[in-house]
DNA sequence: ATGGTGGGCGCCCCA
């Protein structure tokens, strides 16, 4: 008997400003699990009870009064796995929880999840000049040495806005955008180093390789942003390699860029039948 | 063409 998980991420921008294009998000998709960044707000104005009577009665958070701000929303049981925090901040940007899967596959191990929302960088992508960029080439520093050689063996899974689009087919155009923080080599290739030495498996290229684009945010400062299609993959599902078998959909809700005042990203939805 | 828009918060930070 297996049963299918539905898995969303969302760089949500102000989770009060728009929780009824959450709750739009849950009327159409129904995932059982949503993970948010940029929730903004702080953990005693989270709108659990809003979430809850939709039947999200787990809910993880990690948030603080302004910016950032991590949320995972489940309606299966999980146990949290704590909160970390990078580079010696409070900044709100990691929140990981352990679903319980009993009775199916992963009942001995559990799925994790890891929800992440690593730093902007800034504009200027010189780590002297710029201390923004030398705080996100640090923060992935500690996210190599956390994930660590060989760790995407467990059943996990890790998603969020990484805010870099690390193949030359994640951005709208390659040549344009190699001097922009988000793309430059010294970020892609320290991500891809990442994921490779960790074994973890990039779901949204295992269902669309190479060379289709691929897009989950476009900037708000575009007069036309579906004309111009100026996107960028920001936002990711890394998975443990022997989970590869039990991913069946991989959706980016592009649509969702255009809804009433939207976030500038878009879910990124996936299925696992475990 | 070196802007533009959109959050939270409070007269400016961040994306």
């Amino acid at each position: 008997m297996t049963r299918t998980l539905t898995l969303a991420t969302w760089n949500i921008n102000s989770v009060r400003l728009r929780l009824p294009l959450v709750e739009h998000l849950i009327a159409g998709w129904a995932p059982d699990v949503i993970c948010l960044q940029e929730t903004k707000c702080p953990d005693a104005n989270f709108p659990s009870s809003s979430l809850t009577k939709l039947g999200y009665e787990h809910i993880a958070m990690n948030g603080q009064k302004g910016y950032h701000g991590v949320a995972i929303l489940s309606r299966i049981p999980f146990s949290e796995t704590g909160a970390r925090n990078f580079c010696g901040k409070q900044d709100s940007r990691h929140i990981g929880v352990k679903l319980d899967l009993a009775g199916t596959s992963l009942a001995e191990t559990g799925l994790f999840v890891h929800n992440l929302y690593v730093p902007a960088g800034g504009d200027e992508p010189d780590p002297v000049a710029n201390e923004k960029f030398a705080h996100k080439l640090a923060f992935l520093a500690e996210l190599e040495a956390w994930l660590g050689l060989g760790s995407g063996a467990d059943a996990a899974v890790i998603v969020g806005d990484l805010n870099i689009a690390p193949l030359p087919d994640d951005v709208w155009s390659h040549k344009k955008l190699l001097d922009v923080v988000s793309h430059t080599p010294i970020e892609t290739e320290t991500f891809e180093k990442i994921r490779r030495d960790g074994a973890w498996l990039d779901v949204m290229r295992d269902f669309v390789p190479v060379p289709e684009k691929l897009y989950t945010w476009w900037s708000y400062r575009a007069a036309d942003w579906s004309a111009a299609d100026k996107g960028r993959r920001l936002d990711h599902v890394w998975a443990s390699p022997g989970l590869k078998p039990k991913f069946t959909s991989m959706e980016i809700l592009r649509e969702a860029r255009g809804w009433d005042r939207p976030s500038d990203h878009v879910p990124v939805i996936v299925k696992l039948e475990v």
